[in-house]
DNA sequence: CATACTTTGTAAACTCCATAGTAATATTGG
DNA sequence: CCAATATTACTATGGAGTTTACAAAGTATG
């Protein structure tokens, strides 16, 4: 009924925007004191004092009592955010392996699970491994769905606002697979499901290549091209989860791309087809011609979709990353000279600086902004899981 | 230094809050009593009161003693939104012609003006014209430069940061033009420039056919054919403010598009280069079967870059603008045909509802986001034009 | 080892804002 | 003219942050 866009603010709601500035301010850095948290919030000691006790005794802080100090002046308490008040989980669940992370709520892992999957595996199949995957995991870390806060699992494909990939999947039968349902049985916190390339992307510009960037274009390059877009800070979705999806138009020639490496004469018959991309890359690297000219007509085939993305959305960054991402020394160059001809304004070009686990890092990211999300709108009540709305 | 996101809050930050929130509700709609504003923003009346009176010292607002009133009770007294209190101005500088309007906050238009200028003019001559029309706008108006709070002009061309069209601009020599330079010997507000794809895109989904969304294309469909994007809510501009010049790439046809219709077999030696593409259209309409193919032509074309767009965005809303759209008729059904083979997800594909003044009614809601920006984050004092920072 | 000095922690007084409750006022209907 | 009703004006109350003052706990210095 009312619009919370215009609510008027009362006295309580006040105590709680400066109890969540000083939230943020302690989620800064390492353990501050309350002279330093007034400087940095602008409050006054006594009300950064008031607040820091009040948020010690309700389990959002824990008080560092003084130790040898070296400065003048009577030694001060210092204060540390409880990352450990709650958990997330994400989870990539890919064709050949699902990966799942658990991490405290400053983003710090603790503890890593993955399991082998065969790509043929039926959707009940691979349901079965991620629940055994996820039961584990809590076991090993010592804890029980109440004490997880988020989940998110990162999927091929792209993602409904209902979590599922009703458009298109790679997975066989996985179309019908209902995630968000299925996983409620075990948890009761909010579960979020999203396309891997997006959750990708997300990793990178957390703690990848494109941290000081705002406007990315990540580029999964592998047998299979996605892109994952950040616009203006955040990831964008799209009106029905599709964006990025450059790759369904044949114009663009992302489909016919990654066939340049595996039809590549020379390819030793020994080198399953999987890969062949990795040999034609090596070979490329030690002068082959004929994997040369492999690569170079596979760049000039991803500069293409990956302009119609830079054209569309004018990135400061475009971010090179995937199973492919390992021979980025052997693309980067090419492709940025590519792009020089196709776009108005060149990009900088990246490579990714994570490895495989990025997607699921990607899903960790997504669950701590959704846990985020909800404090800072909803307010810090007592740190408990929250519900699914 | 300080980062102002955790910034703390104190009492009379809590006061300019409300009196934000009271101004919001003020500009909902039509003149409202103590006890409506009370009831929208859940704060109490006494409180609602002081500050309706503090906006009407201020100047913010103004009382509407109360008349007839066919209700039991004392009448009450109704404040209203003072509109008045600042103007914007929105200007579409084109190839052909110039027009200026003037709004008061609320997006009424109060003044109007058109100019007809020569596509060859070159920019000396073009800002003369600018020069002139703002001039007389103003003195027809009734107002002097200090009651403008923001001026945005539109220009064709993708716009950088510092508000030139380096990249590229149709119009002679105005790449090297600095018209924020040039407009701030008269003006002292904010002056923005902006791409006139873009500021249709804004008007269409404020006034025109994409009120109910949030994420949408425009296309300015013409003789050079250009896209605005609005994601989540907002114009999306780009790192360099190129977001959107899909027409730039080759493989997406769109520089080849309108040349379907120009070079269309039949065409009278008397209709001008032009006035072709009507001529065209009409024809089309008319049976004509040779026009019928270059429209059907033309479209498939334009539909190759808009599915670029839409694969990119997946937006909610795809909006036919621009000069061709008085031939949606002819385009809109097979466009949307085109798109659903191209496409994972297909959008609605709506005409545009707006005239030819689009792109300057866009630039007067670019104007009026400024200053409501400013007013929302930097606080409401005393209503008079802001400064550029 | 005592003193001066510096910084932290805490309490009190003050200001400001919103709320709640009550009295006063203005209008309609009987 | 009086009762009912809704609005406006006024006062008291409580919560939150700031300022000021002072005690507490250390280090530096002679």
């Amino acid at each position: 009924m009312t619009d919370p866009a215009i609510t008027g603010t009362d006295l309580s709601r006040l105590r709680e925007l400066n109890s969540l500035t000083v939230v943020r301010a302690l989620r800064t850095q390492p353990p501050a004191t309350v002279t330093e948290l007034a400087k940095i919030t602008g409050l006054s000691r006594p009300a950064v004092d008031v607040i820091a006790q009040g948020l010690v005794t309700d389990g959002w802080a824990t008080v560092v009592e003084p130790g040898a100090t070296s400065v003048v002046g009577r030694p001060a308490r210092r204060y540390r955010f409880r990352a450990t008040a709650g958990h997330v989980i994400g989870v990539d669940v890919g064709a050949h392996k699902i990966l799942a992370l658990i991490a405290d709520l400053d983003g710090n892992v603790v503890h890593t699970a993955r399991r082998a999957v065969t790509p043929e595996a039926d959707p009940d199949e691979r349901l079965a491994a991620l629940d055994e995957i996820l039961a584990t995991s809590l076991a090993e870390a010592g804890m029980t769905p109440p004490d997880i806060w988020a989940v998110t699992v990162g999927v091929t494909g792209p993602v409904d606002a209902t979590g599922k990939t009703t458009l298109f999947t790679p997975l066989p039968g996985w179309r019908a697979v209902d995630l968000p349902a299925h996983l409620s049985d075990v948890f009761t916190c909010p579960i979020l499901v999203e396309n891997d390339c997006k959750l990708a992307a997300l990793a990178e510009r957390w703690q990848g290549a494109a941290q000081d960037a705002n406007d990315i274009v990540y580029l999964l390059a592998g047998m299979r091209n996605g892109a994952g877009l950040i616009i203006d800070g955040v990831l964008r979705r799209g009106f029905g989860g599709a964006a990025g999806e450059i790759g369904a138009l044949r114009a663009v020639r992302w489909l016919s791309a990654p066939s340049h490496l595996q039809k590549c004469p020379g390819v030793p018959p020994t080198v399953s087809p999987d890969d062949a991309a990795a040999w034609v890359f090596n070979a490329a690297r030690e002068g082959n011609r004929d994997a040369r000219t492999a690569v170079s007509r596979y760049v000039k085939d991803l500069a293409v979709g990956t302009a119609a993305l830079v054209l569309a959305l004018d990135p400061q960054v475009v971010v090179f990353g995937g199973g492919f991402s390992r021979s980025a020394d052997l693309v980067l160059d090419q492709l940025s000279r590519e792009l020089q001809k196709l776009c108005l304004r060149l990009p900088e070009v990246r490579a990714s600086s994570l490895g495989a686990d990025c997607v699921a890092l990607g899903a960790l990211r997504l669950a701590l902004d959704e846990v985020d999300q909800r404090l800072f709108t909803l307010g810090l009540s007592a740190p408990v899981a929250p519900l699914r709305t």
